[in-house]
DNA sequence: GTGAAAGCGCTAACAG
DNA sequence: CTGTTAGCGCTTTCAC
């Protein structure tokens, strides 16, 4: 079934079927209507290669991900997904893992497969680090980049200020009486980075020392974190809180905790489900995921349709700090 | 740059391009390695629509997910991405919801496609219901089912054993001395309908009575389950062991528990990165999405190349039980 | 072993 | 308002 099929049975010729399929108003209302009826009957859809050889464009949106398994890029994917959707966007998702190479690789493939856009989902990059993969792939296309800062032509960054959240939450925690907090974090990405900006102006804010001892790195699982917690317990590294980079690591520290029969207040970072499964249930920074998704496909569309200056290259919504168990406002 | 142009700067014909990028055997080893040089300093790739439009198929397969913000699906999703990129073909992700309507839609929308195949996580149906939209599917291209079992030309099932997994869990239980076994399951999908099977047999084989006020659905949220255990133990029902039929569900009945005092087995499905955050750490029955996923791509790869008889139908692996602290062997 | 040429199904410029 | 026609870039017979 072809356009030719449809031109013939409905006697027209497939340029007025192309025309009532793309929505031209250059066609008379009856013989839409005709041409409609057949498309119906026959269930007809035009083929999907075919037009994206014409206008080289399948509507397609590169995603790339770090770790689809992962609660956090799962989610944003899911939310990105149906706002796409929404919109007549299809997606193709590919998964990289932390490796900065592999990541550079897929936005060549994406690129190869002539994607329309490509969104970002976490920080393909380190801060310090060299982006020219980035940069390069935004003159083929516009890129955005959900909850990372790069400031390069053609590309949009929809972020959540998380260093204001992780800011806020150790200046409650010293309301709280808290004067050592620990800090245990797992990467350097951008949004890593700035948690740990947020971490110490947190502590001065608060009027609290900066000392190295409380700010640790560990891999981003529960066993790392369980175990650094129990070695640092273990040296007596007098602490009263402990805030984790991500929720996972936070209820490592939380497990370790109440090993040792020890009740201070601890925060996470993504308010994932996780953190409602902890015991006790896991205060959580709140990176509004829900926010940020529907926000990076509403700049992408506006991009898509109007053009590069039709969104702004920046897109900035605050943290909320999700209040449970393990820390009472 | 395309096939043209390349073409020219190797003075050959296109068709002779055509056959290098093609592997074809036809083509003298000096000309393949000149060819392969000018790809390579013009860093060309084929356009993949016109491409497509040749073949009709840009090695795109389709995945039709409930949920991917769920941890178990979004495992799925990411070992299938995964193992399907090794093999060099790509993925268009759409996510349904549990809406039966919706699903039938998608599954139409992936063949609009084009797509290769369709594999689908999780049950797109109830055992009992209507299958038709997936037979009629099937019949434009090959079915991969992860995790439940559809007997129809052209659809291939690669599951695990859940109701032996839980049989298993009851049998366990029984032989630690729980008589009353609490199962809290949230859907009667075909997989949901197993486990429930796997309940009955559990508690036949154990020469346990089987009674339906043990027997609950809850929705698949922590919420519910711990609401739903709160009541019953206010009705004093004499459970001493529970399952859920998802780790989120046997978390919320731990929830439950431990707020009254009460200390009894629990057992989680999915063996998801829930179980290990929930405290006590969840015993889960490990429905091997490891093995599955893997599996089925190998499936469907088969079928691909070698067409529909040059794969089972049906392939089923044994689910395993992970015990954590909150049932021990 | 290589080239010429006919599609694949659609869009869009152009002519009427 | 409608039809004709020239691509879009690649694969694949069919000759040579």
């Amino acid at each position: 079934m072809t356009i030719y099929d449809i031109a013939k049975a409905c006697g027209v010729s497939i340029a007025t079927v192309s025309r009532v399929l793309n929505n031209s108003e250059k066609v008379s209302e009856k013989t839409r209507q005709k041409v409609l009826a057949v498309i119906q009957e026959e269930n007809y859809s035009p083929n999907p290669f075919a037009r994206g050889l014409g206008l080289d464009s399948m509507k397609m949106i590169g995603l790339l991900c770090t770790d689809v398994s992962d609660a956090f890029y799962a989610k944003a994917v899911s939310l990105v997904e149906h706002e796409l959707k929404q919109r007549g966007l299809d997606m193709m998702l590919v998964c990289t893992g932390n490796d900065l190479n592999e990541k550079k690789k897929y936005i060549q493939f994406l690129l190869k497969k002539h994607v329309d856009a490509i969104i970002l989902i976490g920080s393909p990059f380190r801060e310090d680090g060299d982006n020219s993969h980035v940069a390069e792939a935004a003159h083929e296309v516009p890129i955005i980049a959900i909850n990372s800062l790069l400031e390069l032509p053609n590309v949009y960054s929809v972020l959540c200020d998380e260093a204001s959240g992780i800011e806020l939450a150790v200046r409650r925690l010293a309301d709280n009486g808290c004067r050592n907090i620990l800090y245990l974090y797992d990467n350097l990405t951008y949004s890593g980075q700035q948690k740990i900006r947020g971490y110490r102006e947190g502590l001065e804010a608060a009027g609290l020392q900066k000392q190295d001892k409380f700010l640790c790195q560990v891999s981003k699982d529960l066993i790392s974190a369980q175990q650094m917690v129990q070695r640092l317990l273990k040296q007596q590294l007098p602490f009263s809180a402990i805030i984790g980079s991500e929720d996972i690591i936070a209820i490592g520290a939380q497990k370790a905790l109440s090993a040792a029969g020890i009740e201070i207040p601890v925060i996470g970072c993504n308010n994932s489900v996780l953190a409602e499964c902890a015991t006790p249930s896991l205060t959580s920074i709140d990176n509004r995921l829900d926010i940020l998704c529907p926000a990076a496909v509403d700049v992408l569309t506006k991009i898509l349709d109007n053009g590069p200056q039709a969104a702004p290259s920046q897109t900035v919504f605050p943290a909320i700090i999700q209040y449970r168990e393990s820390f009472k406002e």
